[in-house]
DNA sequence: TTAATTAATAATAAAATAGTATTATTTTGA
DNA sequence: TCAAAATAATACTATTTTATTATTAATTAA
């Protein structure tokens, strides 16, 4: 074969693929239409296929392409993932691990989590991503981060789950309301405040697992306002805008207008797994998930 | 960064990695040494990081360098069977699927497969290569193949197993043998006799097991012949060289001068497992343990 | 100490890629 | 229906990149 195929080729396809237009994809690669042309007919006779259908008009992705498109992003993701860590090797860095997490697990599962991280692994470096659940999926599963920490019950079939935290969730009221540890019974007696609830589209899961909390106790709260970060919610909930459930690690001593009471009589409670690509070959991984998760 | 990392430089360096010789890995290229230096050290000016420690006489893989080495065979390879895979696409073929069995599983397990393979899947390409057991596990880890059948209880820890036959073994015998269905009460009365066992090379676990059989018995047998091939068995069974012990399902009926007796009695069975690594992608190999494996 | 061997450098030759101008087709819209 | 616009391909030229040869500095072995 004449020719030799190089990444060029493979990056002036996937240009072309997902453009399906000559000029646009030139433009895009910053080089001329003529020269993406044959660049991309060199590549098919060195493959011996077809990449495109083409009538001097429509470009469409033939099935073998396709394929080749996928799989080929895979295969150029990996190839940058070799050369970050080396590069890290190359520092003096055993290796890295990229994290992503939900805000609520930042309140006491990570800190605790990196403690222990830079005492076990002093020359790895780690990278923390703060980003909703479904976000964190994408990522695992385009290998963009390594480990996440999610509020899911179900994970697609290539990801791992283990749950680390298992916990109640805990009512939020301003320090005046009249509910008290004490002269709590039922969720019920909430029925006339206005809650204030993390936004549904950051988690749909774990927005429909507190709406069963009021299923069970017979009414349909009043959702007055929708926020993602648990201090957004202390901070309205002491200023009586209304009352709050959140889940008890988000619990903290020092915040001064607020109580909390924890729903021990709910059953309804509220798991933080830890999720992994099961693909993922970043030594780290390994060791992490023996050294560290299972010791949870 | 001025430049960009091609597939050639890639080939190159692994070319020098694994001679550690410039010339020789040069002369391997069929290029000249000065060229593959330069490549070697644009490549390094791009990636910004050291490959090798060289002082003018010796050349090293650096920490970097060496886990690139590993990293980057596999992602080529990874890229071959990518490309491998479209262009079989490409010719209208659905998918491939590369198979490894030891040859005893050729007897009765492969062929009924083949059968049920070629009509459920009839655009599939499968090819088959006979190896030992050891040569199959290395062939999945290097993704040469991608499933195999072999006569092993333990795997590495990236490799998937499951049993697909569970069999007693048979006594081999001459059909002029006093030892007969009728009288044959234990395998204490072939003390005096030859065997004739398949070669310990060819799979020490199973070789290991059958030894089992004799020490239950209590005696060591004399092992006057090695060979690979049942057929080799029971040509030296049926000229009086010996008597042998086979898997049950190596038991041929239509063989003129040998009968067979089932150990039933004997505790230790020999599995035919079906391996494949957990890290292929290949997607006929899925719906292959879906709809036939577990059906098996 | 000399001869041989190694990887790197310099200069030049060869090859490959990119760009410009142009063309054959096809679509769009007046 | 016909002209204008737009697309991908081709031909040719310029530029860039890679490869080769000749040579050098450094190291080892005889």
């Amino acid at each position: 074969m004449g020719n030799q195929l190089e990444i060029r080729h493979l990056k002036y396809f996937l240009a072309v693929a997902e453009e399906l237009h000559y000029r646009k994809a030139a433009e895009r690669l910053y080089i001329s239409q003529p020269g993406l042309s044959r660049q991309i007919k060199q590549m098919e006779e060195d493959l011996q296929l077809q990449l495109f259908s083409r009538n001097n008009r429509k470009v469409e992705l033939t099935k073998a392409g396709a394929y080749l498109k996928t799989e080929i992003v895979r295969n150029l993701k990996n190839l940058d993932n070799i050369i970050e860590h080396a590069k890290l090797l190359h520092d003096g860095v055993e290796g890295n691990l990229k994290m992503g997490y939900v805000g609520s697990a930042m309140q006491k599962i990570i800190p605790n989590l990196l403690l222990k991280l830079k005492e076990v692994y002093p020359n790895t470096v780690f990278s923390l991503n703060e980003m909703n659940n479904q976000k964190q999926i994408d990522a695992l599963l385009a290998e963009d981060i390594d480990v996440g920490f999610v509020r899911l019950d179900r994970v697609p079939e290539r990801i791992a789950i283990k749950p680390v935290l298992i916990e109640n969730f805990c009512l939020v009221l301003p320090k005046a309301h009249p509910i008290e540890e004490n002269n709590f019974s039922s969720i019920k007696q909430l029925e006339n405040d206005s809650f204030i609830l993390f936004d549904p589209n950051y988690s749909i899961s774990y927005y429909e697992k507190v709406m069963r909390i009021f299923d069970d106790a017979g009414f349909s709260p009043t959702v007055t306002h929708n926020t993602i970060h648990a201090g957004s919610i202390y901070k309205l909930v002491e200023n009586n805008f209304g009352v709050s459930i959140v889940p008890r690690s988000l619990q903290v001593e020092h915040i001064k207008g607020v109580k909390f009471i924890e729903l021990k009589q709910v059953p309804h409670k509220t798991t933080l797994s830890f999720v992994w690509n099961k693909d993922n070959r970043n030594p780290i991984l390994k060791q992490f998930l023996k050294n560290i998760i299972n010791k949870m």
